[in-house]
DNA sequence: TAGATTGTTAATCGATTAACAATC
DNA sequence: TAGATTGTTAATCGATTAACAATC
């Protein structure tokens, strides 16, 4: 795709810039990013360099580079990257920046803090309304929501084409109504549930796992703990 | 192998199987099996072949029996993994069950939710107590925990002698808690904040980030729907 | 100009997969 | 035994880092 030497600084060509093709670690730098720009920004920092960036990422000034030239943001010599930059087209990349519909299965603690969640609207997500199977739950109001119960999700899904769907719904029940969504036309699930569901291929499923995060976390900590005894192993 | 009953293979010397070395990946792979394991339990299955969880997990089933190797599980030819071993296992490795103390710093809509959540004391996380700014919620009730006032949480944190606090504060105030934490001699922070945190070589952080898993889950339905349309690039 | 920083191509490293032997 | 499945060594692939040229 090179040659022609082309690259007309990344004018025409290129329709869209090739979300498609970010590879995981990469985009979760691309977040982190996100957030540090924001916070330089509003610290008054018009410019970030890819070494101040690499610091806080701990990883290889190359790298910051090369994942910003992956999603378009070109730097200045001798200044960096301007924050704003970064900012407007991470955003518009990540898909930060436009509107997705969702559907909130399972309003309990864990569904009704993120229903009352003030971060979601800023980054797009509109939650388009809110269920659950408990009738004792149905018409109670959370934040700026009433329950409704599951019988109307259907006509819900199909007037907002909604395709995402967040289930915080206890374990036991998860799989079986991610099935009832998935024949709904859900094309995606958000999963709050600690367990894995199985979903037909061509289903997006991120599985935002708790026990997993504290895991990860303790297993560093520990790790940590070993090193400062032992021989130290830097990096 | 197999003799003694005992299974003498990986006894003395092995001291602790090393934890330390496991990589990010893998640990998440790790993590889900758990959680497979657990559900096939439930299911009666007593045991899981390299090739079943590989598809799930969508890896080879090299990468399974590799990943089992790493944390000391040892399968049966012709049978596989027993899932009672794999839960046990993995629980160990993953530090998931033994106890770990910690503080909950910002009683807003996800810090409770948090304390309500009953997963987290299966995975042997122990809220210590749980604190806020906030005169109004001071005394007030959330599950099983009484919100304590700030100026309490030196003296716990001493008490118990926490390593862990977990941070549900806004992102406003997310830096100066981390810092005054720090200082009271936490040494690893889960960060539900949406925002980056500096903290002191050593310091172990999670970020938590919400809006990261959303942009995931929307950068990956904005991809397969690419897909489906434009030349379908499997895999 | 000199110097700092970006951008890109080549080298390295680590993780995944392929091939095949070992085992029940 | 035959066959299924594990376990391990070698090959591949992809991500990261190193080296260096390009630019303001």
């Amino acid at each position: 795709m090179p040659n022609t030497g082309v690259k007309r600084e990344s004018e025409g060509a290129r329709t869209q810039i090739s979300i498609a093709n970010i590879p995981k670690p990469a985009l979760e730098r691309l977040a982190q990013c996100h957030q540090i720009a924001i916070r330089a920004g509003e610290d008054g920092n018009e410019s970030l360099s890819s070494v101040y960036l690499s610091q806080i990422l701990g990883v290889d000034e190359t790298l910051v580079r090369k994942d910003m030239a992956s999603v378009g943001i070109v730097g200045k010599p001798r200044v960096g990257y301007s924050t704003g930059q970064i900012i407007g087209t991470l955003e518009e990349t990540l898909g930060l920046s436009q509107h997705t519909d969702a559907v909130l299965i399972g309003c309990g603690g864990i569904g009704s803090a993120l229903l009352r969640y003030p971060g979601f609207r800023k980054y797009g997500l509109r939650i388009t309304a809110a269920f659950d199977a408990d009738f004792n739950k149905v018409n109670q109001h959370i934040g700026d929501y009433v329950i409704l119960p599951m019988e109307k999700c259907r006509s819900v899904i199909n007037t907002f084409r909604v395709q995402v769907a967040i289930l915080v719904v206890p374990a036991d029940v998860a799989q079986e109504t991610a099935d009832w969504l998935v024949r709904r036309g859900v094309q995606a699930i958000w999963n709050f549930a600690p367990i894995h569901l199985k979903v037909p291929e061509g289903i997006v499923v991120r599985n935002e796992n708790l026990a997993l995060g504290l895991a990860d976390l303790i297993h560093r900590l520990k790790r940590r703990n070993l090193e400062e005894e032992g021989g130290i192993q830097t990096k």
